[in-house]
DNA sequence: TCAACGTATGAGTAAACGTTCAGATGAAGC
DNA sequence: GCTTCATCTGAACGTTTACTCATACGTTGA
């Protein structure tokens, strides 16, 4: 079946275990949702209450908080009280330099 | 319904369009899979044919074929013919970097 | 305490996803 | 030509996903 069994050994061995892949792949699919990196790129330069982020959105503001209940849960985003409201932010300077990667990525697939 | 106006404006304005959100989220959601993500990172110090590809992700050669597929269309691999294999590598540094950014990211909230 | 507001949660649903199976395509050797 | 091997493709499947609706929670101000 293995071809090349030194460059599958090699990989192999450079593979991160299940769990990282894991992890890795949920920070990946958190952005991998047009209303999931809508909401990053709108948090890329200020902080944003719930309803504010759903208009930007274009959901219910239902919709909104299921998505930022899985981008708080990986980390992407947190949140202050501001009295009723909620108000978020980008946690992690990572993911905006994912995010301005993956805009550049983006414009060169558009090119080609 | 809207609160901070201003801010609502100015991440309006900062907002890719449509389809550029669109084809972030995409190459994000490419890389939101654990199968997609072993298999970018094998691919991220060498090539590799498909069945060694198999070997490493663990599923069918067929899986791993329609992975191959939507890694290929967004860009994200190539593959050149070398007699009945496929051999496929990274296309683009700019995933090399978001790969490496997303472990430093999965690192630190499993540490946290 | 009560009502109003912003947010969070649970149920339900339609669409998308990842996988396997079976079969098609294409290249190499006889 | 035929066979074999590696890969690709389409259909089918079970699972997951992203949304809306209805409702509950928590804070504010009367």
């Amino acid at each position: 079946m293995i071809v090349d069994g030194a460059a599958v050994a090699a990989a192999s061995e450079a593979l991160p275990d299940d769990i990282c892949v894991a992890a890795l792949a949920a920070v990946f699919s958190a952005l991998g949702d047009p209303t999931r990196v809508r909401i990053a790129l709108a948090l890329l330069g200020r902080e944003l209450c719930v309803c504010d982020l759903a208009a930007l959105a274009g959901i219910s503001q239902s919709g909104v908080s299921h998505q930022l209940r899985v981008l708080r849960d990986l980390r992407v985003v947190a949140y202050r009280r501001d009295g009723k409201r909620a108000v978020y932010r980008l946690i992690d300077d990572h993911v905006r330099e994912v995010l301005e990667l993956g805009l550049a990525h983006a414009a060169e697939s558009e090119t080609g």
